[in-house]
RNA sequence: GGCGCGUUGGUCAAGGGGUUAAGACGCCUCCCUUUCACGGAGGAAUCACGGGUUCGAAUCCCGUACGUGCUACCA
């Protein structure tokens, strides 16, 4: 058997959506499984559509995900070039090709009389209102027209496109990977166009004739293909291609998660999450975050996504890429769509920040705060910040809420949190702890509990009682780590600054 | 309307003739921690419906319902 080749061909009309993304790490998947080659061809038919920087936005999302193609429009393999708009000059000649064998025909019709025949099917009540057998020798075309007539419209160049002669009455029967044996009639398919007036391919041809060129051994794409793969299938073998077809495999959808359909990319805003792998720039709508800008690592992001229609059969959730490379297989992916959880979504990350060493996490928090503009100094210090708050972050985010108070002093203190329960002698307390801190020459952890907990027991007052308010102070309200690991943290001065300052504020 | 695909807790799901029908997210209770988390223990909640086949059906078959997709010179 040939060399496992498998391709991911988006169209380059939007930012890379949950869905695109996921087909291409299954793509990925399957083609690393098995040694094989990842292919990413790019769908530029529409010229109306192409959005300026979506090509180079797709592989950075690729790229960022981990799963960069091994060939590419910028490194395209001996089967290039792996842009449509750059393959034009070959689809006419395959679909001609398939006229002059019989299976596909010039069609001459306006766009009215298309919607002319439409409106006459629709009126007469039939069930399919489509071009096909019923109707197409009504139409203009090179079947219904004699032969000069086609051949004079042809030379005045006169708009047409070529169509495929969908057969009456035949069962097309193929393969799925996931779902298995497949039979589907003829006459529920229309004569679909393959070629279009300007020239460009209809994704039924360019899927069949760049597959077959690009040596493609798998296709694998989204199960709303599934209507039309009868058109492929016959392509395929008129072309006389048959032995080289490729695998199928239609995969799931991802569908919204207050249902109603499959997921789409408003529905993030309508609902409140990230539905694209990266920010992407809309021409009309502006920037609109993804789910990397809104502090998710790469590796729980695809974990996610993986899980989402597969797993390995067995309870383990949390997969690395290489594991999952490992794990992968086809036939254990669901024949249903699932709802996207958002929910779940940030499980995994929470995850995946918990079990990340200080190392991965390390750049990733010193961006979020450069992005504040705070200086970080001591790179010892955040690696045990790090420590000490990763597994109260559920997004990188977070850390900024988390660790801040470590760089800066906190901007609002909580003093409704301990203003209660204040009286005369825990502020007599916090007095003589100033002193007492003040005239300690180590700053180490235990010294700072001991001297603590010496001065509460002097006093009479339980530690546990203290301790809410000298973390108010030092963090600005009920959270973040143990109080003695952030004094420690922040050093003696600072700590002093900070009982101060709320105690001047309390009076 | 036609055609395709599907249906196990609210969500993701394991399980493919005999199970007390796993596990995870979310939710609730408790423990730990005198913060917030993490961690731990527990709880509520499921085989769409109706017929078959079978000693026995979540599992196989048929029907119905529901969901979803396609039905473009979009992909």
């Amino acid at each position: 058997m040939s060399k496992v080749r498998v391709r991911f061909a988006p169209s380059p009309t939007g930012g890379l959506h949950l869905g695109g993304v996921r087909t291409a790490l299954y793509n990925y998947l399957f083609a690393k499984k098995n040694n094989g080659e990842f292919v990413l061809r790019i769908e530029d038919t529409d010229q109306t559509r192409y959005v300026d920087g979506a090509e180079q936005y797709i592989m950075d999302c690729l790229k960022w995900c981990g799963i960069s193609p091994d060939e590419s429009p910028q490194n395209p393999g001996e089967f290039g070039p792996y842009r449509q708009s750059g393959r034009k000059s070959i689809y006419r000649e395959y679909a001609e090709q398939l006229v002059e064998s019989g299976h596909a025909y010039y069609a001459f019709d306006t766009s009215e009389e298309i919607e002319n025949l439409r409106e006459k099917l629709k009126a007469e009540g039939k069930y399919n209102v489509q071009y096909d057998f019923q109707n197409r020798l009504e139409m203009r075309n090179s079947l219904s027209l004699p032969k000069e007539e086609t051949e004079a419209l042809l030379k005045s160049n006169f708009p047409h496109v070529i169509r495929i002669k969908m057969p009456r009455n035949e069962y097309v029967r193929f393969k799925d990977m996931i779902r298995g044996d497949i039979e589907m009639q003829t006459d529920g398919v229309d004569d679909k166009v393959l070629l279009k007036a300007d020239g460009m391919p209809t994704y039924h041809l360019a899927v069949v004739v760049d597959d077959y060129l690009m040596k493609i051994t798998h296709s694998f794409r989204g199960e709303e293909w599934m209507p039309s793969a009868p058109v492929h299938v016959l392509l395929w073998k008129y072309f006389g291609w048959e032995k080289e077809m490729p695998h199928w495999a239609h995969l799931p959808l991802i569908l919204k998660p207050d249902g109603n359909g499959k997921l789409s990319k408003r529905d993030g805003e309508r609902l409140g999450f990230p539905v694209f792998a990266m920010e992407w720039n809309d021409p009309n709508k502006g920037k609109v975050a993804g789910f990397k800008e809104l502090g998710f690592l790469p590796e729980a992001f695809i974990n996610m996504l993986a899980l989402l229609g597969w797993n390995d059969g067995t309870e383990q959730e949390i997969f690395s890429l290489e594991e999952m490379i490992d794990k992968f297989s086809i036939d254990r992916v669901h024949s249903h769509g699932a709802k996207f959880d958002f929910e779940k979504a940030k499980w995994f990350n929470h995850e995946w920040i918990k079990k990340s060493s200080v190392e991965r996490l390390r750049p990733e928090v010193e961006k979020i705060f450069e992005e504040k503009n705070i200086m970080i100094r001591n790179e010892n210090n955040l690696d045990k910040i790090i420590e000490l708050t990763k597994e109260r972050c559920t997004l990188l985010t977070d850390f900024w809420q988390q660790a801040s108070f470590f760089f800066n002093a906190p901007q609002t203190i909580d003093t409704s949190a301990i203003l209660p329960k204040w009286n005369e002698n825990k502020n007599q307390f916090f007095v003589e702890l100033v002193r007492a801190y003040s005239l300690l020459n180590l700053w180490d952890l235990t010294d700072i509990e001991h001297t603590f907990k010496e001065l509460a027991a002097a006093a009479r007052l339980k530690p546990g009682e203290l301790m809410l308010p000298l973390r108010v102070m030092l963090v600005g309200g009920k959270f973040g780590p143990g109080v003695f690991d952030i004094s420690s943290l922040i050093g003696k001065e600072e700590t002093i600054k900070r009982i101060e300052h709320t105690l001047s504020l309390m009076k």
